[in-house]
RNA sequence: GGGGGCGUAGCUCAGUGGCAGAGCAGUGGCCUUUUAAGCCAUUGGUCGAAGGUUCGACCCCUUCCGCCCUCACCA
């Protein structure tokens, strides 16, 4: 590991402590202001002096005069440092240098050509850095290096914390809509001993003490509406699930769900508040409803497009109806999207997805789909081939799914069963029966609703790919020894476990 | 998993079958108003890894590793 620490930057913390200075004091001698709080009223506060902390930017050397910028988490603002007025910093000015995190105590001032500027008077070296910091003009640009290290791209490309700033502000304001809307937030497990509530494939674990298999979730539903049988009522969670599938620039194997349950409301309510919800969010996170995405323009001013999945279906499918067995297997094969086993609803699912779901820009509601392929979603009163679901399309992706909540304990298990034996391998392969048994106690009619956070936080800060999104997607280990990831030497273990 | 692209100094990147290059960073100088500072000098390389072809490979071939894009699965 210490091949790759910077030969230079170890003899200086060598020669900063021959000249009694600590290169990572304990304490920091001054209380940092921030300094976004110097500039909002510079002209004001000119001549005052401040503390301000943060990390050094590349120094521009005059000889008796240096000039670099200090950057804290609020914004950056240039620091003079002049030999007349650092007389017992100035013999060791050079061991102090870029990356380095520094406090400086200084009198704000201009510069002849007008930049702001605290002049320092005292400077105190917090943390010596023993990397050298990426190119001053460029930044750090190789993507893999960017997400491996994203502790230097965030300081080294500042635009970057914009994303994670928006993000943060988006869950701050998807938590104030609904506590407004007097829900409660809660936390469910994460451990599951049956996975259900999506078709996905989990994450395997163990428990040790129990000596029992556990799934890490792949959504929290199953447990959030047992707390509407418990009285609950209203109640959201936003947390992390685990999908054991492919890694692409929209997926990444645990991402964050936003899931919130409404008693005695149903999927009409939930577009009202899905509505309500992002109106919130343009507001307060970007300031107004329209922005544009992947080059195109978006709108985001409610009502929002109603349309039927089953209308839609037809519409883009020469009239076909969607129950119609023979058709949806000829049409599937004429779109090459057709594959042995599957059974119709899925056939006719995927043509769906292979014909509609391109030409959906959003936002738009995609309405009332066929029940059979909604095992979580209560029959139309109308039609009961039809479920009361919907799903918020937006930028081309699927960003919500929501529905009027199943609550029939004996449909449920039933639908459950057939799940189990349907041949499919991705769907569910136990049966919760203590779902079930809670059904049976009355879960009240309900509306539910399921965000992906990470999607919207891709829409709102227009990041093409969730990577962008995510403080450390997941990324291979890099091969023991590799650079980017060094670790201190392990130890060897001899032989290895089992011989695999 | 399929297809396309990429991997050269700490960072950003050139490069060609014939001695491994530039800018930035670093080091030593000059400079009190710079802000991608400037000027002079200078250190720094397992060219992703292994094998092959060749008198000679960073370059051509094969395999492997990793990343990005894209398709498939999925949210």
């Amino acid at each position: 590991m210490t091949k790759h620490i910077q030969a230079d930057r170890l003899a200086k913390i060598e020669r900063l402590k021959e000249a009694g200075i600590s290169p990572y004091p304990a304490r920091t001698p001054g209380e940092p202001v921030p300094i976004a709080s110097l500039m909002d009223d510079f002209d004001g506060q000119e001549g005052q002096s401040f503390y301000i902390a943060g990390r050094l930017g590349q120094v521009r050397d005059f000889g008796k005069l240096r000039f670099s910028h200090l950057q804290d988490r609020t914004g950056r603002l240039q620091v003079a440092f002049s030999r007349d007025d650092l007389a017992d910093f100035w013999p060791n000015r050079k061991l102090i240098e870029a990356n380095d995190i520094v406090g400086v105590q200084g009198e704000l001032g201009r510069t002849k050509k007008g930049e702001p500027t605290l002049w320092a008077k005292k400077v105190d070296l917090l943390t010596k850095s023993l990397r050298a910091a990426p190119e001053k003009f460029h930044g750090l640009t190789d993507q893999e290096q960017r997400y491996r290290m994203r502790y230097v791209d965030l300081f080294a490309n500042v635009d970057v914390r914009r994303n994670f700033i928006i993000r943060s502000k988006l869950i701050r304001e998807m938590r104030a809509f609904f506590d407004a809307h007097d829900y409660i937030e809660v936390e469910t497990p994460v451990l599951h001993s049956i996975y259900g509530g999506a078709a996905a494939k989990p994450f395997k674990t163990h428990h040790n003490a129990l000596d029992i298999p556990l799934y890490l979730r792949i959504a929290p539903e199953l447990y959030l509406k047992r707390l509407l049988v418990g009285g609950l009522e209203r109640v959201y969670e936003i947390g992390r699930v685990f999908r054991n599938e492919g890694i692409s620039t929209r997926h990444n194997p645990e991402f964050t769900m936003l899931e919130s349950y409404e008693a005695y409301a149903d999927y009409n309510v939930i577009m009202e508040r899905v509505e309500g919800l992002f109106d919130r969010i343009c507001a307060k996170v970007i300031g107004g409803h329209v922005f544009t995405f992947r080059d195109s323009e978006y709108n985001l001013e409610p009502p929002y497009e109603k349309l039927k999945y089953i209308e839609l279906f037809a519409e883009h499918n020469s009239g076909l109806d969607w129950f119609d067995v023979d058709g949806v297997m000829a049409r599937s094969k004429a779109l090459g999207v057709y594959q042995d086993g599957l059974s119709h609803e899925k056939l006719a699912n995927d043509v769906f997805e292979e014909t509609v779901e391109p030409q959906l820009k959003g936002p738009v509601f995609i309405t009332d789909y066929p029940k059979a392929i909604c095992p979580l979603a209560k029959a139309s009163e109308d039609d009961p081939r039809i479920a009361e679901r919907f799903e918020l399309f937006l930028g081309g992706m699927e960003l919500g799914n929501a529905f009027s909540e199943l609550n029939d304990p004996i449909d449920q298990e039933q639908r459950f069963e057939c799940q189990i034996d349907d041949k499919d391998p991705e769907s569910i392969n136990e049966v919760d029966y203590d779902y079930v048994t809670a059904l049976e106690f009355g879960m009240p009619p309900a509306g539910g609703l399921g965000i992906g956070v990470d999607r919207l936080s891709m829409i709102l800060t227009g990041s093409t790919s969730i990577r962008d999104v995510l403080l450390f997607p997941l990324l291979k280990p890099l091969p023991e020894g590799s650079d980017a990831t060094a670790l201190p030497e392990v130890e060897e273990e001899e032989g290895g476990k089992d011989g695999s």
